[in-house]
RNA sequence: GGCCCGUUGGUCAAGUGGUUAAGACUCCGCCCUCUCACGGCGGCAUCACGAGUUCGAAUCUCGUACGGGUCACCA
């Protein structure tokens, strides 16, 4: 049987990162099955409709690279792919379930029906019990029709097992057992005629031949009732794979409010998408080998769902930025240099040897949205303290780099053919001459040309990067401001 | 409160009765080094707790604690 699994998110405008994931999840367990990963927008809740959400999550799985091969935009032999349009499709299943006795009408108000008791949120006092059953299952037939003839509404409910047990395999979890008088009727179509989502999802599903439902884990406590669905039916039950969810700290999961949550708020942040579907990944699945970085096409082949995780992850910022900067270390300085150039261009304003600067910053870029402050300091020379020629362990102090940096200009003037070879010799050579240690001309030359304590790249790196013109004028400079103490 | 699920270092985690309890990120040392990075080497765990089963338990059983989920005419 050909393999079909499906992503199923509501257009919140919004995905979260969790989401991802479990697109992520969906998306490779179809794919190294040679099956079908399918798109169905979860839409019917009007209220919390927002402009353009759908997009969001065209947009933000395209550029995960999770393509789809059914959905609303693409269409498919199994649509409407969009649930607001299949609104019509569910009374008749209903209908059959009540036929065949596993459902019934409900003509309760909402607050009179046995099962719908308030939870009270602020204390533990009044929990409903499920085995307080709706007075409404025991209505005969002549009943129904006269209440529903007088114009009465009335929900369709899923009529449970008074006892006995219902018992599932999850793929992560293992064998779930559940007592059947803990379930409670629920509702399968309101009193408007619009199905219920746990009621559309299993209809979906099954019209839709879904093999594999990847879902986070809290849906465990209600998979017996759709099994139970099911059942009724005679349908085939699909395998399960709840996911443990992705989470802020430990008790919290990951959420809106937290502003890097989304897929789009981390590549707003300068994290590339492959870095985030890879790190992704790992979150809550282990790989067999002790490599952690994989394309995407490889994580078809290496995920596998026994190494998945039944207690939740963590976020971490920090690994995930170890991941990115790993990523932009593995690039080609061709492929850096296309990203980082027009950031260089826009934070520094003038022609410099951006080969040179790209080959010095791609080992200390973790993301590319650092390049503008690490580069600060080409735009304009800071205006710097003198103590930063001081450095103990370099042997330096203002005194020393006066001396240094008069010796090193004419030097540096003279020097006709730039470049990293002859700059390089020419302090070197500086530095035999002066029997000194490499850091007393290195660290003061480098002071003189970035007048901030922390660059990328060192003094003849500097050089080539400035210039010889502004590199000279950086060093007379040096020497003046060393000169008025 | 009922039911369900979880618990290996700061974080992700390997581990399926006998291991020096992998690896990665972070952190801390050291080496390399003109700074910072990169790279290299090394350090950091009485496996939530308590009983039990066993010659032997992170691994099996039970209990306790803590955390999460669920119990909507929301999705």
């Amino acid at each position: 049987m050909k393999v079909r699994t499906r992503f199923a998110p509501s257009p919140t405008g919004y995905m979260h990162i969790g989401n991802l994931r479990t697109a992520l999840y969906t998306y490779l367990i179809a794919k190294q099955n040679g099956g079908e990963f399918i798109l169905r927008i979860e839409d019917t809740d009007r209220a919390r409709y927002v402009d353009g959400a759908v997009d969001v999550i065209y947009r933000s799985l395209e550029l995960a690279g999770l393509k789809w091969d059914e959905g609303p935009d693409k269409g498919g032999d199994y649509g409407p792919y969009l649930q607001s349009e299949r609104m019509q499709l569910y009374g008749r299943y209903a209908l059959q379930l009540i036929e065949h006795g596993s459902a019934y009408r409900c003509f309760c108000a909402h607050s009179d029906a046995a099962d719908t008791q308030s939870v009270d949120l602020s204390g533990s006092e009044t929990f409903h019990n499920p085995a307080d059953k709706c007075p409404c299952r025991n209505l005969t037939d002549a009943q129904v029709s006269e209440r529903t003839a007088a114009g009465e509404t009335y929900v369709i409910r899923q009529k449970m097992p008074l006892d006995g047990t219902v018992v599932f395999t999850d793929e992560i979890y293992g064998e779930i057992e559940t007592p059947c008088d803990t379930l409670d009727d629920q509702v399968l179509i309101k009193s408007d005629g619009m199905p219920t989502y746990n009621f559309a999802n299993v209809i979906d599903d099954h019209l839709m031949e879904i093999t594999h439902i990847v879902r986070g884990n809290e849906y465990l406590s209600s998979t017996p009732k759709y099994n139970l669905l099911y059942k009724a039916f005679g349908w085939d039950i699909p395998v399960y794979i709840h996911c443990a969810h992705v989470m802020k700290d430990k008790n919290a999961k990951l959420s809106k409010r937290d502003g890097h949550a989304s897929f789009e708020d981390l590549l707003a942040l300068g994290f590339l998408p492959e870095a985030v579907v890879n790190y992704t990944a790992l979150l809550g699945w282990a790989p067999k080998t002790e490599n952690e970085f994989f394309t995407l096409e490889e994580l078809v082949n290496e995920f596998s769902i026994d190494g998945m995780s039944k207690s939740p992850a963590i976020f971490d910022m920090m690994k995930l930025k170890a991941f990115n900067a790993e990523y932009i270390r593995r690039m080609s300085l061709e492929q850096f240099m296309d990203k980082s150039v027009p950031i260089i261009k826009n934070a520094v304003g003038k022609e410099i040897d951006c080969a040179m600067l790209c080959k010095v910053l791609q080992p200390r870029t973790e993301l590319f949205t650092d390049i503008a402050q690490q580069v600060d300091f080409i735009a304009e020379l800071p205006d710097y303290d003198i103590e930063l020629y001081t450095h103990k362990k370099m042997k330096t102090n203002p005194e020393i780099a006066l001396d240094v940096l008069k010796r090193v200009l004419p030097l540096l003037q003279a020097n006709e053919n730039w470049t990293e070879e002859t700059v390089h010799e020419i302090l070197f050579g500086l530095i035999e001459e002066m029997g000194v240690k490499n850091g007393v001309v290195l660290w003061s030359v480098r002071t003189a040309l970035a007048g901030k304590p922390v660059t990328p790249g060192g003094a003849a790196e500097l050089c080539v990067i400035l210039g010889k013109e502004e590199s000279v004028e950086r060093i007379r400079k040096g020497i003046f401001k060393l000169s008025q103490f």
